[in-house]
RNA sequence: GUGGUUGUAGCUCAGCUGGUUAGAGCGCCGGAUUGUGGUUCCGGAGGUCGUGGGUUCGAGCCCCAUCAUCCACCCCA
């Protein structure tokens, strides 16, 4: 007999990792909810043709492919086997399905197969598992939960402030306070390429800065040297690469030293106005403009953020930026979004580190009910019945045993309160009402015990 | 896709330069005059040492391959 096990950075989750995930999930679902998004669920497989080319070529690589039922070889033959250049030809032969990559093209894709079922703008959550064929390490899995919102249809900056809003509301119910949001915007990334007189693709610009808190100062430099950035270009890109603090003068701050353009304009303009949607809250928001921001320029076009834990040891908790055509690709073009996903993972991981579960370790079931004979074992369940009908979660012990083993079980699912009853409590209509965590016990009649539970 | 790390009991690991029946802690099961757990004591079950091959009189230990794992890079939550 083989062992089972699981495939590559998948995992089980055990009812006692459940109870703290579901801790998670349910903030920040009562957060999305209490800023009008709705919940959508979408297939966990997509056709090939709707995931390919959203991700890049990256992406498309570590897109997991179904392979097709049934005879999956019909119509290819030998000759496209040698062709090993073409393995994209054998690949869309014999799958058409794919596990979706994340949640924003799916969005993408049920909001233009259902422009009659919703109205503009449209406002979703979604919390699902997302699939990426990568290589596991600390913090990565290849089964991963996102916890996404976004706003279709709208320009409206008010929604990046109530992003802005809902980061602060999230990290602080789970207790994870020394987070920070990075705010960058596409259009400060263009000023800062015309600041330091860069005419080339924005991409291979921002490719290079996006990883100076990996690699730093130095590493950016020789890579941008690779990229034929001259020395002076570099100098002056460091000097402009820093945070500016949403407390302070940000607007001053990039006035001063951006190089006048429309592109400075219409970032700064941008951020002057989510500031002003802000108002004084924004003192509590921990929230910073760092222009060495620039994640997945492959179609934010305007706000693009980031959420980290510091002294996590983990990357990015959350991400997400305002894309203006994400549709277009799926024949609706002019529709502008604006989301943020919360890796739900990560987030679990950090707050096991630092032991921020307390409160989750108990079931969600208020009382075990032992018992020592047949008579006490229908009285236990009777007494179970009368608990659920008022509310009150409970459970019997199905098998007559050993009060010792009744209570060893109790103890091992780590109930807060066991009820015993023998003869005597059935005799008395009574039950001694066990707390496990001090031990102590009183002999209580059943009203007592339900106004002792609730 | 590239580089490195580690694979011994359900879990965490020990096993000296290759030498008899492979160990510990935790967990599990049973028990300590039968109506009381989380402490203690006693007893027990459980491993073809990741897999396949090689070297050797002899391999958990050395060599090769393979699979898995974790970590880093690319990229990303």
């Amino acid at each position: 007999m083989q062992k089972p096990s699981l495939p590559k950075g998948t995992r089980d989750f055990a009812p006692q990792i459940m109870r703290k995930r579901l801790h998670v999930i349910n903030t920040i679902v009562e957060v999305y909810r209490k800023y009008g998004f709705e919940p959508l669920e979408t297939p966990a497989m997509e056709n090939l043709s709707t995931l390919t080319g959203k991700y890049g070529d990256e992406g498309d690589k570590l897109l997991f492919k179904i392979l097709n039922n049934g005879n999956f070889l019909e119509g290819l033959n030998a000759a496209d086997f040698e062709a090993e250049t073409d393995l994209n030809k054998i690949t869309n032969h014999i799958a058409e399905k794919g596990l979706r990559y994340d949640l924003t093209v799916p969005l993408a894709r049920f909001v233009v197969q259902n422009q009659h079922l919703i109205s503009l703008p449209f406002k979703r959550y979604q919390i699902q598992p997302v699939w990426r064929a990568d290589r596991p390490q600390k913090g990565r899995y290849r089964e991963f939960w996102q916890c996404d919102a976004d706003v279709i249809g709208t320009d409206s900056l008010l929604c990046e402030a109530d992003f802005l809003l809902i980061y602060h509301e999230v990290f602080t119910r789970l207790h994870l306070n020394n987070y920070e949001v990075k705010i960058n915007h596409r259009k400060i990334l263009e000023a800062v390429a015309e600041t330091i007189g860069y005419k080339g693709e924005l991409m291979t610009l921002t490719v290079a800065i996006d990883k100076l808190d990996k690699i730093g100062w130095e590493g950016v430099s020789k890579e941008l040297a690779e990229r034929g950035f001259a020395p002076e270009q570099s100098k002056l890109l460091q000097e402009l690469l820093q945070q500016f603090d949403f407390n302070t003068d940000v607007i001053g701050a990039l006035e001063f030293s951006l190089k006048d353009s429309e592109a400075k304009s219409a970032g700064i303009n941008a951020i002057k106005e989510l500031l002003a949607l802000l108002g004084n809250k924004v003192n509590s928001l921990q929230v910073k403009l760092d222009l060495s921001l620039a994640r997945g320029l492959d179609y934010y076009t305007g706000v693009i953020f980031e959420a980290l834990i510091h002294e996590s040891g983990m990357g990015s908790v959350s991400g997400g930026g305002r894309y203006d055509n994400l549709t277009g690709v799926f024949g609706l073009p002019g529709v502008s979004g604006v989301g943020i996903s919360f890796g739900l993972d990560r987030i679990f991981d950090i707050m096991e580190n630092r032991s921020l579960f307390a409160g989750q370790d108990r079931p969600e079931c208020k009382i075990l009910l032992c018992h020592f004979d047949e008579v006490s074992f229908h009285y236990t369940n009777e007494i179970a019945q009368t608990l659920r009908d008022k509310g009150i979660s409970a459970e019997v012990y199905p098998d007559i045993r050993k009060l010792k083993k009744q209570l060893d079980y109790a103890n091992k699912r780590n109930f807060a309160f066991v009820g015993v009853a023998g003869s005597e409590e059935v005799q008395n209509k009574t039950i001694q009402l066990k707390d496990m965590d001090v031990g102590s016990q009183s002999q209580l009649g059943l009203n007592e015990l339900i106004e002792k539970l609730r």
